[in-house]
DNA sequence: GGTCAGCACTCAGTAGAATGGAGTGCCAAC
DNA sequence: GTTGGCACTCCATTCTACTGAGTGCTGACC
């Protein structure tokens, strides 16, 4: 309702939309401390922390306060506080840096994409791998849609008497296949014409913009099976084709929670490749990197954050990167890993297309 | 040592290798009762079971009579029996019959593959859930190898300068690319006549039977083409390229054990392809269908059994799938489901193969 | 000899009581 | 506003006692 300028006073009891500065360090050193431990953090473990030197009984207060403002959380009276995720939203906002990396995992970024190469679908999928093992999350990599990729190849291969493949080859290098039922026999002859035809009116255009208005070939039977290849072409370019999900480090989930419980529900989300694409597509629309908790609003993940980060293909958001892990997970980490490793596969992907 | 064909008697005490109605009656309902229960089974509820119709006294002894023989082990002196991986063995050997799949598994396997169409990726992907769904296990397929396979179509797609796309069509639907890195800047013009050259050598023969001797076609730059185009397709006739591993099912891992360290590691060898597709591979060359415990040798799966059945395209053996659970698992379900859906499986693969 | 009822025994699991200690909130003093 | 001191809370641990499911054994029975 109210709100305050005061900032840099303070007066956080009020005002919800900021925190002094003792009040601030006190939380990240709850949060970072509760990061590694995963244990409630009392007042005389805050002490040590750096930016704060005020005895316990202060910050006593001050967490009380922090309490009062739903930044902390006491498991029980005689524990120590833990953050809420409103507490993780304001430290990810306004107390967490740009961090960096660390030297080990940089480097191994570097080495990953420096040897990174051949099909796109294995690198994605390596990528995923890589990022768990920065993270010690579970990373989920959505393959670039191909909206913007022109067509470098287009062709139908027959493998039964009614039975052929349309299969494209993009300018991003990615494959793509559909099988295409055909009413009725059709020799090698007639398929290549429709080939031809398909070629010639699709080829250098993108998967989105096909030509639909069939101009006809002369011949019925033609037409026909360049109609369904045209259908397919354009299967081919809908969302549904395009979204490839690559998870890595499920196995991470199983060490993030000591209720096997817990573990079953979020391995299941994860083995729903819909949900897990819609929820990081939704999460980017709302321009957010970091879903805290019941943010995301998929209810079996409630105990879990997401890090998303987007992967721009000569300066379009095509691709997406996710982290999951528990809600108190290492943010500055996952963030800096998702960041670097975005702009890096981006850049890869980027050159890879003309 | 010595051996008895006394196996009607039984003297089971001796003999390792038979045991006489009762003592199987008895093992049969450990067994069974253990896998639904997940709790040691004691003599009172062996009473109850189908075929023992003795006094818990002397189902004691035999019982007793079974640990010392290892068939059943006692987690503490006054709990009651628990299986041993021998006792798994001996009852999937020897006690548990050809079992069908219950109706409704059977109706849903039905419709699965009535409707199973188009891409043969997606469909054993779908094929790990369903069977995953069916066993309550977590189920792997390993994709058909393509060795038999013959050529249908080769192209080569320029995407860069120096980088083009070999492109391959299998006369089993399958697609496959390799990316080649050209040495040097290589024109339309001559791509295509390497792909002609490629396609003339290779169509219609198995990615195995490429010819390796090169035929010159008058132009060295043109045979620096065909020959990483060869090496490219021999590439894809390896054995590496060819066994893409489908999981289904992992969060079924997270509810067979309630130790959350047994579901990470196991989770852990599943994101491993390598390894899952080595086992299988092993277990099917041992010439087993079940591998329980330690038998097949993966140490953080030793608490685990693994259920292989071989995919068999036109009479010959080329896909694997297999079914992961705990040792406790439904044996006779996971055995039953697993039969049928590799049929089904080999038939649906066989039909879209000329 | 195999089977069975009876009995003493074992031992995980549970419940209850005592203890320790980490942590809090409050207050008076600085 | 900060701090040391203090009383208080309550989880976690430990210990004990107890229960009960289950066993092994034995002597009697068929």
């Amino acid at each position: 309702m109210q709100t305050s300028d005061d900032s840099r006073h303070g007066g956080a009891g009020h005002n919800p939309l900021a925190l002094d500065v003792r009040k601030s360090a006190i939380l990240t050193a709850v949060v970072t401390e509760y990061i590694g431990s995963a244990q409630p953090v009392g007042s005389q473990h805050v002490m040590d922390a750096p930016g704060v030197s005020v005895s316990s009984a202060t910050i006593r207060a001050d967490m009380a306060a922090l309490e009062r403002d739903g930044y902390l959380a006491q498991p029980h009276t005689s524990a120590g506080r833990i953050p809420t995720d409103k507490g993780y939203r304001f430290f990810v906002d306004h107390l967490v840096g740009p961090a960096a990396l660390d030297p080990v995992g940089r480097q191994q970024v570097r080495q990953f994409f420096d040897h990174a190469h051949g099909e796109i679908e294995l690198m994605l999928e390596k990528t995923s791998g890589l990022l768990a093992d920065l993270t010690d999350c579970t990373a989920m990599v959505v393959g670039p849609s191909h909206e913007l990729a022109t067509l470098r190849s287009v062709q139908l291969v027959g493998l039964g008497p009614r039975l052929a493949l349309l299969v494209v080859v993009l300018s991003d290098g990615a494959v793509q296949k559909q099988s295409i039922d055909l009413s009725e026999d059709v020799d090698e002859g007639r398929l290549a014409d429709a080939a031809r035809y398909l070629v010639a009116h699709s080829l250098g255009r993108a998967l989105s913009q096909i030509d639909t208005t069939l101009v006809t070939t002369g011949d019925p039977a033609t037409d026909a099976v360049v109609s369904v290849g045209v259908d397919a072409l354009r299967h081919l370019g809908s969302a549904e084709a395009g979204d490839q999900l690559f998870v890595g480090g499920s196995s991470h989930m199983a060490a993030a929670f000591d209720a096997v419980d817990t573990v079953r529900s979020v391995l299941t989300i994860l083995e729903q490749q819909l949900v897990v694409v819609t929820l990081l597509r939704d999460v980017l629309d709302r321009g957010l990197s970091v879903a805290i908790g019941t943010e995301h609003g998929v209810e079996p993940l409630a105990s879990c954050a997401v890090v998303v980060m987007p992967v721009s293909v000569d300066g379009e958001v095509t691709g997406t990167i996710g982290l999951l892990g528990p809600t108190r997970m290492n943010y500055p980490q996952a963030l800096a890993a998702a960041q670097v490793v975005g702009k890096r596969l981006g850049q890869r992907l980027s050159e890879s297309r003309r």
